[in-house]
Parts: C-alpha cells; sequence; structure tokens
DNA sequence: GATATTCCTAACCGTTTGGTTAGTTTTATT
DNA sequence: AATAAAACTAACCAAACGGTTAGGAATATC
C-alpha cells in the first residue's frame, strides 16, 4: 500500500559520508547534509534518527571501502612490503574523494572529545583495533627484526597512518611519498 | 581621563589560546571564549574585533612560546639529536596544556579548508616555513647521509611534527617514544 | 567636583543550528 | 474507485550562533 521511497537509502549515505569526509563531523550541518544527499530534513530523520545516525551510517560506509584494501593487505604474502603498498594505496584512496582530506576515521579521531559520544568512539576503536591486529599478522611473516616485536612495530605502524593522513591533508604526493619511503627505511 | 581596563589583553589571549587548543577553531563559540577569557562579549569585540581576531591573537601567543624551543634548537650545535630532542619537548609542550590536543598550528593547518581565511592560512604557512628552515640549518651541521639532499631531511621532519602532533592526541606517551625512536633510525 | 573618556552590563539583532510536525501527495492493495 | 499506509513538502520550534549597541558605571584630568 504504501509509496515507494524515492531516494535509495545507500546511494544517499555514499553522498552523506563525502560530505563528512570533507568538512569534518562538527562543520556539517544537517542543512549541508540535505543538499548533499538531494533529501530532506524529513527523510533523512526518518531514515538515520538524528545527525549522528548519518554520520555513524557514513562511517561504516566508509569502512567497507577501506576494507577492500585492507583484505588484499591480510590475504598478501609479502609481509612488510605489502604495508608499504598499502600504505601508497590509502593515500590514493584518500585523494579518490577529492583532495587530500586524509582518512575519515583518523580525522574524525581527531575530532571528536576524548569524553564524546560513545558509540562513535566505539566504531573508532574497533577499527583501528582491527587495523593493528591485520598489520601485526602481516608483519609475523617477515623474521624478527632487531629484537623490536611484533606488538611495537603495529603500534609504529598504526601511529604512522595516522601521522600519513593528518600530513596529506597539507602536503603534496612528492612529499608523502618521501614520507613513506622514510617510514618503512627500517621498521 | 578614561576608566581603566579590568583585564589584560595577554592574560585573556591566553586563556582563549587554550580554549581554542583544546577545542579547535570551529567548535569554540564566542559565548565558550566569553565564558573562559572571564570578560564579555562587548570588551572581546572591543579589543580583537571578532572571533577570528581573537583566533589570530591566539596563535601568535602559542608561536611566542613555540619560539622558546624553536630558538633553543636553533642554537643547538648537536645536528639531528637535538631535533630529536625538540620533538620530545615539542611533545611535552603540547600535553602541557592539558590532555594530548597536539600542537595548535598543525591542527589548524588540517582543520582549516584550504580555501578558508587567507591571513589564517598565510600565518601558518610562515610558522611552516621557519620551522623548515631551521630544520635544514640544523641538519646541514650533520655530515651528508645516503645522497639525500637537506630539503628531502627538512621536508621529512615537517611531515614527521604533523604526524606526531595527530597521533599524541590519540596515543599514550610510550607508544609515542616508539614513534620517535623509529622517526630517527634513518632521518 | 564637574567633565570627558573609557569600560562594562545586558538586552538585542538577524541567521543558523539540530530537530519536529501538520498537512498534502503518491501508490499498492482491495 | 475507495482506502490505508507510507513519503513528501514546507513551515515551524527553541536554542545557540557571531556580532552590535544603548545606557549606566567608573575614573583620570582639569
Amino acid at each position: 500500500m504504501p509509496r515507494t521511497k524515492q531516494y535509495n537509502e545507500q546511494e544517499v549515505i555514499e553522498k552523506a559520508m563525502q560530505l563528512f569526509w570533507r568538512n569534518g563531523y562538527q562543520t556539517t550541518s544537517v542543512q549541508m547534509l540535505e543538499k548533499e544527499m538531494g533529501i530532506n530534513k524529513f527523510s533523512i530523520y526518518a531514515s538515520f534518527g538524528s545527525k549522528d545516525g548519518v554520520f555513524l551510517e557514513s562511517i561504516k560506509c566508509y569502512e567497507k571501502r577501506l576494507n577492500t584494501l585492507i583484505n588484499r593487505l591480510k590475504d598478501s604474502g609479502n609481509g612488510v612490503e605489502s604495508i608499504k603498498e598499502y600504505f601508497r594505496e590509502f593515500l590514493l584512496f584518500s585523494k579518490g574523494n577529492k583532495f587530500g582530506k586524509g582518512c575519515l576515521i583518523t580525522n574524525t579521531a581527531n575530532e571528536i572529545d576524548q569524553d564524546a559520544d560513545t558509540k562513535i568512539k566505539m566504531v573508532l576503536g574497533d577499527f583501528i583495533d582491527r587495523v593493528r591486529t591485520v598489520f601485526a599478522t602481516v608483519l609475523a611473516k617477515d623474521k624478527n627484526k632487531d629484537g623490536k616485536t611484533i606488538e611495537q612495530q603495529a603500534d609504529f605502524l598504526i601511529i604512522s597512518m595516522f601521522g600519513l593522513s593528518s600530513a596529506s591533508r597539507v602536503f603534496n604526493p612528492e612529499q608523502m611519498e618521501n614520507y613513506i619511503e622514510n617510514i618503512f627505511r627500517n621498521i
């Protein structure tokens, strides 16, 4: 009996995600979301409940995309070298959005207050833990280096990822390649 | 003839700077500034003209503080080792604020839109250029490594600074020390 | 002590914020 | 064709936004 929905929820979330990615959570208003998603406020709240709801779905959408890269990394047999490749792809992926706006996940981690919304924090924490585990798994394929533990190396790589994301918003691709080279010079 | 001002502009800017540092530019409202600075909106606009005016003065105030570290680095004769020490002090300085909120300058560089307020962008650009120059000067004191140019090394260090700032907002001091060690393992 | 000058309080401006809701349009079913 | 259920438009809400201003309170000079 109902009237058919004139928009696809996955499609409009995709657009919302792009907007959040470009502007960050705080700066993006519901009115901007209306414009970008092409549906009006009523539909936004009917489908996602709140601005936070839209944001959470946007993060999930972003993660789904990033998972393609992470799964490829997990399945690779090359050890550290494949993480280097992952970083390059990660940067390419970040630019795929528009101009260098870094990684939505790390941007959000930097943006939200330490004592902020629990749900968002949880999603971020889970994601970072998952990437760290993948890094550790990949690192285990190489022979041990210099008595450094896998955990230490994985930690360093996670922090480097934050650095890459942040730096890519300000520096050009050649400088970023220089950065990647140096990260892996003695991991 | 006039009534004496009941607040010290330098003192209230110091407080404003702390607030911007903690919350970022966008999130900080004039009402929050009123509360933190301990003066009311009228006085804020009388002294600094606008929210942007307060922010610009806050950046200058922050730079003045950071300059202590940078000047010490510039005067040091230890080459790369003194930059490492600078990074440690830089992180300590960042935490001096409250909890890890990174560096106000790099936070701002990440926050503002690429096509945003020219004045703020200029101040940021000038600061980063100055630090890069200091890095290059210090690097020149060491013997050349691996055929990498001073510029490449300085670039890498600037990018690392962004990484440090971003990562310190999310990771604990031990992890950060691990990060610093790795940065300098083969600069 | 009058006066001129500055400061401060507090109310106010129009706009935008996240969020809601009444009322209309559409449409699958009967 | 009547109807019931959902989707839409658009006006609306109170609160908060950045910014302004009138008018009373204070004070250094004369």
